[in-house]
DNA sequence: CGCCAGGACGCCC
DNA sequence: GGGCGTCATGGC
């Protein structure tokens, strides 16, 4: 991990990040792209403004303190991507190909109550509304609402979200969250397959949702989450399975692939 | 207007 | 245990 101060600012040297194939992809949803190559945005409530390309990076207004207690871990600065891509490589042409498309990606490290309510939200939506959602709750609350404040909310009283059916499942987490019949603080901790489990108590979290927030929010790296983009490449790809050694770290390598097809999908469409 | 969006749930057999 | 309609909302 190479940085600087530099003022007010600190100055991030990191060849293996592109901010597009980090910030814009469906990791997380409270980013907004400002200008090319800019962008502001919170991990819970946290702000940030980040600017930069080519392995060149502005963290603005931001001290040493806060860029190694939030940032450093939220970018995952301490992992070593190239390695990792080496390894997938490795392994098989597909995943080779998929490195070689984002060399940019990374695994977002984010707050796990963050994580889990974003992709509740995410459920049979798209990014720009997730966005909308995730943005009216930081404007309505002033911060990023804790599963305190949301438990004593009802579907109704949601209503200003927008968010549909969801609001249901948002408020249905709160209440266990809050209430302690799920404590997230030992989710890490836990097994993934017992952690999954756990997570899929609420309502609203099927094992997509569970995966995904498991992968962002608690370290799971194993966590392998299965939407239509990824039944896609497992189908097509892997009909005998996903290869069994990276399973450690499989999650990371599913950011590479669903970003690598969907991308290439939607290019081939115009 | 119909279709789709990083799904989950309830009900059916 | 797999298949299917339904669930709000908004962009296209």
């Amino acid at each position: 991990m190479k940085y600087e101060i530099s003022g007010n600012n600190i100055l991030l040297f990191e060849p293996d990040l592109i901010l597009d194939e980090v910030l814009d992809t469906g990791q997380a949803f409270g980013w907004e792209k400002t200008a090319p190559g800019h962008y502001r945005g919170y991990c819970l409530d946290e702000y940030l403004e980040i600017e930069g390309e080519d392995g060149r990076f502005t963290l603005r207004d931001t001290s040493e303190e806060a860029f190694l207690k939030v940032w450093a871990k939220y970018f995952d600065l301490e992992t070593d991507y190239a390695a990792l891509r080496r390894e997938y490589s490795a392994a098989d042409p597909t995943l080779k190909e998929a490195c070689e498309f984002s060399r940019g990606i990374r695994l977002l490290r984010q707050d796990g109550w963050e994580a889990l309510l974003s992709f509740i939200f995410s459920s049979n939506n798209n990014i720009t509304r997730i966005k909308g959602i995730i943005s009216r709750l930081r404007e309505h609350y002033g911060h990023f609402p804790t599963a305190e404040e949301l438990c004593r909310e009802t579907p109704e009283s949601l209503g200003f979200l927008r968010s549909g059916f969801r609001a249901r499942y948002c408020v249905d987490a709160a209440k266990k969250v809050a209430g302690g019949e799920i404590d997230l603080g030992k989710i890490p901790e836990m097994p993934y397959e017992e952690a999954k489990k756990t997570l899929m108590g609420i309502c609203g979290v099927g094992p997509k949702v569970a995966d995904c927030a498991l992968l962002s929010g608690f370290g799971k790296t194993e966590a392998f989450p299965m939407d239509v983009w990824m039944k896609r490449v497992m189908e097509r790809y892997y009909p005998g399975g996903f290869p069994e050694e990276l399973y450690r770290t499989r999650g990371i390598a599913q950011l590479y692939l669903f970003n690598y097809i969907r991308k290439s999908e939607e290019a081939a469409r115009v």
